[in-house]
DNA sequence: GTATAATATCCATATATTTGTATAAATAAA
DNA sequence: TTTATTTATACAAATATATGGATATTATAC
């Protein structure tokens, strides 16, 4: 159980829960829980967890921001797509057992004009382009979800 | 794009379009496409992957086993969930928006008796343990989830 | 069983990641 | 603006990960 993933793992939980406005705040809770760190480690996860900051009427927080985390997110379903195949009307992905729901359901929820549609089995995902040269843009976006490494900085 | 990823990636694409019957052939196909590695590091993916040898009856064969995948994708999944609340007859998940379908899917299809189940809305998740004291159960494996490490090596 | 082939692992090393310190850059307050 | 506060980053050290070579272990064939 790396450190890091544990810490992280915290963080999202207590923005989740707390309203925080700076981020030294946050790291005296996390001190107190016994995270051994730094502001400058903190700074570090804010921006590997796609936390931002926003201006509510309360003020200043810090929240988890679903488009950054959502990159993310679509790293780690790219762990769940084994294969992309298309014909002319359409593209076939394979899936780990079991996960073609789940993976045609981050695909849908992307709202990608050049999808029409999904349709999913339990290791199989229809992905239907809205014309067909469209298929091309698609299989490239699936090819990089599957090859985008995980946990990266975005500079 | 860390070598291993793509690496990875195309050994998991490989399996599944081609047969493949022993590391020796796999290699010399990686190493055909450009990938300089040994034996013992596609012997070390294949551990990591979750890959399986079964007897088929055109022989032995290497399969993504997806019960030994499945450990990886509920890392993956943990990723998405916030936070773990409850009162005295449900749970509350909350996850990262627009992922509660997706996690509640993932739930579901993991079968568990104490889990009777679960209602998703965009970040949230409800789940209805089959009596009171599962409750326990139920949350001590969702944190779990939550912080179980990715990409390890199961000895 | 024994021999052969295939796979996993130990050890050493190369490579990459994580983190703190110090400080620069950015933001908010005055 | 100018100052104070907050956050991000360059650099270096520490830590962890990935990998090849050699070999032990395991599985298959005989």
């Amino acid at each position: 159980m790396p450190v890091k993933l544990k810490r992280q793992t915290r963080i999202k939980e207590l923005l989740s829960t707390y309203i925080v406005s700076n981020q030294e705040d946050l790291l005296r809770l996390l001190k107190k829980e016994g995270f051994e760190m730094t502001q400058a480690t903190l700074s570090r996860d804010f921006a590997e967890l796609g936390v931002v900051r926003v201006f509510t009427d309360g003020g200043i927080r810090y929240i988890l921001n679903a488009e950054e985390s959502g990159k993310q997110i679509a790293k780690l379903i790219g762990f769940e797509i084994l294969s992309v195949q298309h014909n002319e009307s359409m593209i076939v992905m394979r899936t780990l057992a079991g996960r073609a729901q789940g993976v045609a359901h981050f695909i849908d929820r992307l709202n990608k004009e050049e999808i029409i549609g999904t349709v999913a089995g339990d290791d199989t995902v229809l992905v239907i382009p809205n014309k067909v040269v469209s298929m091309q843009i698609i299989i490239d976006f699936i090819k990089k979800l599957m090859t985008e490494s995980p946990q990266h900085r975005n500079k």
